[in-house]
DNA sequence: CGCGAGCTTGACGTTGTTCAACTAGAGTGG
DNA sequence: CCACTCTAGTTGAACAACGTCAAGCTCGCG
């Protein structure tokens, strides 16, 4: 009975917003009405490793919330791409598509098995035009996220190759990974696409970071053994 | 009688918001009561070329509405600014710093004599408890913002010098003086500031540009001879 | 075992910055 | 009104930073 199969992991999907302990700020202040408008407009969705979740200018119908996993949210172009953010747990994307332009700016790609709500746009509409409380938290949020890429531009535009590697190993380990331990789960292209340089130099950067017990590489795994001094190259 | 003079003035400062006819799209849909509100708790004020209007890292008491003359927003730094963006009429500053940090992101200074409203946050904050509509009209304005850095951040990060700077003049062009033959209110550093290079590389292009009959330069005068190729150098 | 993608390495060329010197023009004081 | 100064603009040459290219390597996988 395949039908019934289906209907079955529909269900499942639909579990109750209510109910979900790791919502985000965005919606923490939402009613029960309202939680329950959106827990009849969403679904919860994985994602395997490297499947795309947004994609640019393609059509902003829903929002998404991160549940579990990492996303990398980057520029598209022909040549190269730019990665703006790692994006984890209670990272909502598509707000900036909110009463702007009908279109998503970048796109989203999996790189670790993620778990999210796909909310439509429309209920969030909805729930806008009599939250104030939600809106305020938009407000924040994008707020927040002009002041994150304000900073990838300073970064991007100030700093060296080796501040930049820098910083980008410090974010992992303070912000992504929160160890000082960890393993990389995205290519040494991608974190060319993080610095915005070639591949080659990511390699001899970490190469050079790792001679000078800065970091112990092996692979994809990366331990921070001198903290201050990638701190002091991130400047 | 200088008390009496000084109070002259201030009543001219407190011009009824109700009946300003070059309002931003932000306050398109107040209401009576509101621009009131607003009116009791703004002043207009004359800026001269070169005084620094939003100090950045200040505290974000106030957002700022320019009703003539264009700013240049941008981030500072010991050792040198970016320039973010050139603001003309209708632009509102500040806004970033609602319900998000008490202190504004950048720094914005006249180019130009400018004639804008110091308009209190606190009244801004007061009016979206109540306002859907200037709730909606922030975050699209929020929604530019992200777009216009973005298109930033993909410039500086994916463009040769060549490109960055005819870009840099066909904004000027489209969509700051509006016209292809403009005298530049800015010097050669704060273009090297808004382009990202060395104020001798800005210095270089425009001679080149010049030889190349791409523009007319007479010193601060620059005509815009050769769009298409301007444009075609600027991707 | 062989293939291919991602990773690594070194050599080389290009791009863009820095430095130093010079010029033009605007403001200042005698 | 003229010398003086100061700043912005300009130029060329040396240099550093970074990207590109070509080749080799590694490891997982069919």
């Amino acid at each position: 009975m395949p039908f019934h199969f289906n209907y079955s992991i529909m269900t499942n999907n639909q579990a109750n917003c209510l109910f979900c302990n790791n919502k985000s700020v965005c919606f923490k202040e939402l009613t029960g009405d309202e939680l329950a408008r959106i827990t009849e407009n969403k679904v919860e969705i994985s994602y395997k490793k490297d499947e795309t979740i947004i994609k640019q200018h393609g059509f902003a119908s829903n929002i998404y919330f991160i549940k579990k996993g990492l996303v990398k949210i980057y520029l598209e172009n022909t040549d190269r791409n730019l990665i703006i953010e790692i994006g984890g747990e209670g990272k909502v994307l598509g707000l900036t598509s909110l009463n702007h332009t009908k279109h998503y700016m970048f796109s989203a790609t999996a790189i670790e098995n993620v778990v999210l709500c796909e909310i439509s746009m429309d209920v969030i509409n909805e729930i806008m035009q009599t939250n104030q409380y939600f809106n305020r938290q938009v407000i924040s949020t994008l707020n927040t996220t002009i002041e994150k890429i304000l900073k990838k531009l300073y970064c991007i535009s100030h700093k060296h190759l080796n501040g930049r590697l820098a910083e980008a190993l410090l974010c992992f380990a303070d912000d992504i990974y929160k160890s000082h331990k960890f393993t990389l789960g995205i290519s040494r292209k991608d974190l060319s696409d993080i610095t915005n340089m070639a591949t080659e130099n990511v390699v001899r950067l970490l190469k050079e970071f790792n001679e000078k017990k800065y970091i112990k590489l092996t692979g994809k795994n990366i331990e921070i053994l001198n903290y201050s001094a990638l701190k002091q190259l991130s400047r």
